[in-house]
DNA sequence: GCACATATGCTCATAATGAGTATATAATGA
DNA sequence: TCATTATATACTCATTATGAGCATATGTGC
C-alpha cells in the first residue's frame, strides 16, 4: 500500500499492544450502572487478537457470556493510544473502548462482575434532585483553580452551568477533563489514594472512558431510540421517562415527555396494564422496532430547500 | 491490571499492526475535496508508533508538513480491526482513521499528495443540482438486488429516500455499505478493475472510511461550527452558504440561513464589502471564536424540566 | 363515599421553521 | 441617462415545535 506517512520520518514499525476497554451499562430502577472490575475500580478490559472476526463480534460474545443477556447495542466509542505508561519502549499500548447497553444486569453469583451506579464515580453528574451534595465545594474549587484566567473561567462556565450559562448534560467528558485540570480527581494527581478527589476513582484511565460512555450515550439518545435497548419488553410511560431522566441525570417534563414520545411513534399499547403502585394503573406499551431507522432522526437543524 | 476479557479465552496475545488513516477535507469554490496519495487512489496513511507523545498529536504535525496549512480540526473517527486482510496469522492490522480540516489545498507541487473532489467516489451524495446523474441506473440495481426483501427494501427507501421517505443527507455510511452489499461498488468485487461499479474506486476500504469520514461532517456540521474550519479569514454569507451547502450536498433556502447563522451571532461584520460579481456587494463578516463554545450546542430535543 | 395517588389529556403563550415576497445597491449596456 | 440584470438584505406569514401549567380520569386504601 502506497503509503504518504512514512515518509516524512514519523514512524519505523507499527507495532502495537492492543487492548479492548468497555463501558456496559444497565439501568436498575432509576439507577444507571456500569460494569466494573477490580472490586469496582476498573472497566473490564483485556487484550485483542485475531481469535474473532472483528472486534465488535468477539466483543459481543464475551459480554453475553459474562452477563447473561444478550446485548442489543455495542459502538465503538474511542481508540487511545496517548498513555505514559508505555511499558516497553517503542511498544504502543492502544486502547479500544465501546460502549455496550444490556437490558439486565446478571445476577451477581460466584464472584462475577459487578455493578456499579455510575454516579459513585461522577457524582457531579446527576441533576435529578437538584444540585448534587457537594456541588459547593466543587465550584469553590475549580473557580479557585481558575483564578483571574478569562479561558478557563469561560471554560468552567459553559461545561459546568456557571454566571448564567445553563447546564448542558452532554459535556461529561469536557467536566471530567477540568476537573483533572485543576486536580480536583484522585488521577490526577498519580492515585495519590487519599481520597482526596471528588467522586470514586478508577484504575488508569477508566474514569475518563467512563465519562465518555456517559457524554456519547447522552447524546445519542437525542437521536435515536437507544433508551429502548435498556427497557425490558413492555413498560409505562413512566418507567421510560425514569430511565432517560436516569441516563442524562435530569428530571423531564411529564406530559411534554408523553407528547413527544408519542408523536414520534416509536411504541404501541400492548393493551395490558399495571397495577403496581396506589394510583391509577398505567397502559403498558412495547417498542415497535419496525419504524427505529425512519423515525427518530428527525431535527436537521439546516434551513434546506424542498421542491 | 486485573482484566476480565482474558479468562474467557478469548485472546492470547494483544500485538498487532498499528496504522493511521486520515480523511482530510478542503474546499475549493464549490467543491468538496479530499486529500489522496497513488494517484487519486487512496487516503494517506502510515504505520504508527511511539515516536510521537500522542497520537493526534503525530498527525497534526504530518498533515501541516505536508498540506502547508494548520490543521484547524482533527477528530478521530473510527478504528477499523475487521479486516480479512491480516498479512500475518496472529498479528492483528488495526487501522485509526481521523477526519482533519483544511483551509487551502496545498500547491501540487513536485508529486505531492493530490486533491480530488468528493464526488468523484461518491456521485450519489451530490443533490445540490436535483438528482445526480446516474441515479435512475443505481436505483434501478438497488432495486433489482432487493427484490421482494422486505428488510432490504425497506433499508434501501430509509438510506436513499425513495418511496416517499424523505433523503436524509446524513446516511453516507449507510449508502456505501448497501451499494457494497449490493456489489454495485468495485470493491466488492475484490476490486476486479473493470470500471463495473459505480463512482471512483480506492485502494482496501479506503472509500469505506472516506464515506465515514463525510457522514461525520454532515453531522458534526449541525450542532458545532466546523464550516469555519474551511473558510477564509473573511467572507461572504453566501459564501458560507455555498459551503454548507458543498458539504452536505444539498441547497439551502438563502435568507433562512442567513437568519440562522445571525441569531446565533457566530460571525460579525468586517465593515468591508466585496465586490467581486455584478450584483449589489456583500458585506464581508468574520467568525467569532469567542462565543463557539457557548453558542452551537443549541437543539437538545428533550423537554427538559426547568424552574 | 372520600381522600389520595398516579395516569392521561388539554390549553396556551412563545419560539423555531419553511416558504415566499419586497426592497436595496451595485454593474452593464442600449 | 436610465432601464435591465444580478445579487444582497430585509420582512411577512402560516405552520409546527416547545415549555409550562392546569384539568380530568381511574385506580387504591380506608
Amino acid at each position: 500500500m502506497t503509503t504518504g506517512l512514512v515518509t516524512t520520518g514519523l514512524v519505523t514499525t507499527g507495532l502495537a499492544q492492543a487492548e479492548l476497554i468497555a463501558v456496559l451499562a444497565a439501568v436498575t430502577g432509576d439507577a444507571p450502572r456500569v460494569m466494573t472490575v477490580a472490586a469496582g475500580e476498573a472497566l473490564p478490559s483485556g487484550p485483542f487478537t485475531s481469535s474473532h472476526r472483528s472486534l465488535q463480534a468477539g466483543l459481543r460474545d464475551w459480554i453475553e457470556s459474562q452477563t447473561g443477556h444478550p446485548v442489543g447495542f455495542l459502538e465503538q466509542l474511542y481508540t487511545f493510544a496517548d498513555r505514559d505508561r508505555a511499558e516497553e519502549a517503542d511498544l504502543r499500548q492502544i486502547s479500544i473502548s465501546y460502549l455496550g447497553l444490556v437490558r439486565e444486569q446478571a445476577a451477581p453469583g460466584a464472584g462475577r462482575p459487578e455493578w456499579h451506579g455510575w454516579y459513585e464515580y461522577l457524582p457531579w453528574e446527576d441533576h435529578r434532585h437538584g444540585l448534587p451534595p457537594g456541588w459547593q465545594d466543587l465550584v469553590a474549587g475549580l473557580n479557585h483553580w481558575a483564578g483571574t484566567d478569562r479561558g478557563r473561567v469561560q471554560r468552567l462556565s459553559h461545561a459546568f452551568g456557571l454566571e448564567g450559562a445553563a447546564w448542558n448534560e452532554d459535556l461529561v467528558l469536557s467536566r471530567y477533563e477540568l476537573l483533572y485540570e485543576a486536580g480536583m480527581v484522585e488521577e490526577a494527581n498519580g492515585h495519590s489514594g487519599l481520597g482526596s478527589g471528588i467522586g470514586r476513582a478508577m484504575q488508569g484511565d477508566h474514569r475518563r472512558i467512563l465519562a465518555t460512555g456517559i457524554a456519547r450515550l447522552r447524546a445519542k439518545i437525542k437521536y435515536r431510540p437507544v433508551a429502548f435497548e435498556l427497557m425490558p419488553e413492555s413498560f409505562t410511560f413512566l418507567q421510560l421517562q425514569r430511565l432517560v431522566e436516569a441516563l442524562i441525570g435530569l428530571r423531564l417534563h411529564k406530559s411534554n415527555f408523553r407528547r413527544q414520545i408519542d408523536q414520534q411513534e416509536l411504541i404501541e399499547e400492548t393493551g395490558e396494564t399495571t397495577a403496581e403502585s396506589r394510583g391509577r394503573p398505567a397502559m403498558l406499551f412495547r417498542y415497535r422496532p419496525a419504524v427505529l431507522e425512519a423515525r427518530a432522526l428527525a431535527g436537521t437543524r439546516l434551513p434546506v430547500s424542498r421542491g
